[in-house]
DNA sequence: CGACATTCACTGCACTGTCAATAGATGTCA
DNA sequence: TGACATCTATTGACAGTGCAGTGAATGTCG
């Protein structure tokens, strides 16, 4: 369902001494990061499809949604904040709504704009699911790491989503 | 391009008390995780889509065979080792076999199987693309980190993938 | 040997997401 | 005001992927 997606790209698992298979510090933590990410995914989503009826994408919009001012936010910035592009989100959010979740509704000074905001039901969807996700995440990421480690990887990381989106991006 | 689809799940980026949001170190070294890992690998993508032609998905396929005894695997080793379902791997297998850089053949023993093998221009392309690929990854991921940093998430996060796929899944 | 289950890879269909094109609304400026 | 560029969100055509089902080959066991 979920996960198979996300990522692959699981080079040179075995250590060995061929120039193109860098055997670096870096390589290791790269590695580290991309397995951690996928196998970590891989559980979680399964878990919220099961339990939730629906998909990490989701999560993410209503998430981005619940902490927004109003619990809203035009199309415009909720691509900003996911990643997506403008008509994956278009979609993505027909379907949310169509699951009642969000809604949208005009933007008071510009009627070119949609504001998508959370409804009741999808607020108290996502503080069910939220807080279920982070208990998996604790457990199959967090639980697998000492309190220093913990520390260590974060703070090693922290510039990667400290920095605003799209800063070092020099396309 | 890439990217966009390879990850989402950018929640609760700024703190704040709110109880669906955790503040612990395990939770900032997951955002990192989750950041480093999309971020570089958004840039890592379009990189190798311009320089090379073909997406990360192929270089994965064609690292795969590189690493194996003879420079081939059967299709369903290579689905264990990529994270791909099998019909999706049909499929990516077809792309790359029309593009000339593997070729499929009989398995000698096992009339069912197949055996995907590098061709000569797919093992040179691989080999071109793999080495820049590496650098690119070493700018933008391993570049951002102290030698200390380094060593400290591959250490922390060795065990994620050193374990074999699928170990620890109850499913 | 013959019946049956299993394994292997592929195919049909549905779903998700991207890119390019589009329509409506807004801003700019002569 | 009117022509034109820009911005917003959506839509159409299409690529890539997963799930379920299929056919062929193989293994198992009476």
């Amino acid at each position: 369902m979920l996960s198979k997606r996300l990522i692959w790209y699981t080079p040179f698992m075995e250590p060995n001494e061929d120039p193109t298979r860098p055997a670096t510090a870096w390589a290791d933590a790269w590695r580290g990061v991309l397995f951690a990410g996928a196998k970590v995914l891989r559980v979680a989503e399964r878990d919220l499809v099961e339990r939730e009826g629906f998909p990490i994408t989701w999560l993410d919009v209503l998430a981005q949604l619940y902490d927004a001012p109003g619990n809203g936010l035009r199309m415009q910035e909720l691509e900003e904040r996911s990643l997506f592009t403008r008509s994956g989100l278009t979609r993505l959010v027909d379907r949310i709504e169509a699951a009642g979740l969000v809604h949208r509704e005009p933007v008071p000074g510009d009627r070119r704009g949609v504001r998508v905001v959370l409804t009741p039901e999808g607020r108290r969807r996502h503080d069910q699911a939220f807080v279920e996700h982070m208990r998996v995440i604790e457990r199959e990421f967090g639980g697998q790491l000492t309190p220093a480690e913990q520390q260590a990887v974060a703070d090693a990381l922290a510039g990667f989503w400290h920095e605003r989106p799209g800063e070092s991006d020099p396309d």
